[in-house]
DNA sequence: CTCCATATGTGCGTTACCGCACATACCAGA
DNA sequence: TCTGGTATGTGCGGTAACGCACATATGGAG
């Protein structure tokens, strides 16, 4: 299963139509993406944009002091590295790996020629970017108005839509530096959710075992966000293997 | 002064080549934008783009149980319907004028199709909705770390960058509603700031005193955006008259 | 098997903000 | 001038999250 690498596990690269798919594929380059490793730093030069296959990437924007927060994160539905595209060449933002997996990379002059064509590449990227934007805006409005056993819910099922499987490894240090919360915080929602059934956790690994009910124990974000994503990219379902 | 309207007073229109701002200056109608109007409903299609010039708009996330935080302003810097050329025919915020004045408005077909052009005003309209996301995610952050007294000044300061004044009208409880905390919680601020000689507060209408002690006492995220504002759309300045 | 670094659980005082209630101040129109 | 609606100030109990300290549990390396 982990051995048979394909760009068509993204998402994006999916959805592309066969002359553009078959013109940057020769140009993908696989990459394996393990836990923590920093993609962009704040500030850096993009040197290459990735598309996640397997991996999951947080979008950090970290502050003066070293406080953090999670903005947004990026799968195998959507790509890093949108400030390339859209005219600046840094981000101001952080990347890191938060699940460990693998993605496919492309050098950076090799995209924005590819999205200077302004055809379905561009097209695609720029919806993709708006709903990118909504995870950014609900995130905003989560990190003021709900509880973090409500954020912890949101931000296990936006992992794991970006996963195949009901697992996944996170330490509850990790979750609260993406959450922008106290460890012990995320401790405490996470013994509730543990003790309701809705999930397993023991020293980093996270068991799934009831997802509707954290669905219902989840802010209204989650859907907010879940909703707006196959709005605007439906052809990453329908045309999805 | 307030009878001389021009296209010209927003920067990005102002940021033009020749070429392109004489082929849409036919197109652009001026429209008055009183305080308190809806231009975008959270859903709702979008007809026009509008290009502010003397108003000032607040992008709004409106939740389930009528919470509700500003995710980003848009004024004279800017342009509001960034969702239109992004993909997504609609937009899930709401756009309230926050600060009345005028603007220019474009017609939507009109700007699709100036944007297929796939030149000058297509890459400035790129650059500023990177600018707009920088914006978005640096209120995320903040909304997760900072005080109310500290997003006040923060938004103090984003408010006057986009008027010619040191004055502002805004009542307390909708500065509240923009910043999603309670009107008391404002007051409370906005007391401290006045009796610190920063700011003079009388029902509805705000007068800076003291600039630069409010840039102190706001969180660095004030910075943070304008300064990529500056560093992605340079010109705004250089330029403008 | 033992040890130890790491992960998780728990308690406690403090702080910022909440929701509510109500007092005060101010402007506008009858 | 009076009056009513609106804006602002203030107090109070409640709560969620904080910072800190420390106890406990666990899995992997030796």
């Amino acid at each position: 299963m982990h051995d048979q690498h394909s760009p068509k596990q993204n998402h994006l690269l999916d959805a592309l139509p066969v002359t553009e798919y078959t013109r940057l594929l020769p140009m993908l380059e696989l990459v394996e993406m393990p836990l923590g490793e920093v993609l962009y730093e704040s500030g850096g030069q993009l040197k290459h944009v990735y598309f996640p296959t397997s991996a999951i990437i947080s979008l950090l924007y970290v502050m003066e002091n070293g406080a953090s927060a999670e903005i947004a994160v990026v799968g195998n539905e959507g790509i890093l590295g949108i400030s390339l595209f859209m005219g600046g060449d840094t981000t101001p933002s952080r990347a890191v790996t938060q699940s460990a997996g693998f993605g496919y990379r492309l050098k950076a002059p090799l995209l924005k020629e590819e999205f200077s064509r302004a055809g379905p590449v561009m097209r695609l990227l720029l919806r993709y970017t708006q709903a990118l934007i909504t995870q950014m805006a609900q995130t905003a409005v989560c990190n003021r108005h709900h509880t973090v056993e409500q954020q912890l819910c949101r931000w296990l099922l936006l992992s794991l839509d970006r996963l195949s499987s009901n697992k996944l490894s996170m330490t509850q240090e990790l979750i609260a530096n993406m959450l922008g919360v106290r460890r012990e915080g995320v401790t405490e929602a996470a013994g509730k959710l543990q003790r309701a059934g809705l999930i397993d956790y023991s020293r980093g690994h996270i068991t799934i075992r009831d997802r509707p009910s954290l669905e219902k124990r989840s802010c209204e974000c989650y859907t907010v966000v879940k909703t707006e994503f196959d709005r605007l990219l439906p052809s990453l379902h329908v045309i999805a293997s």
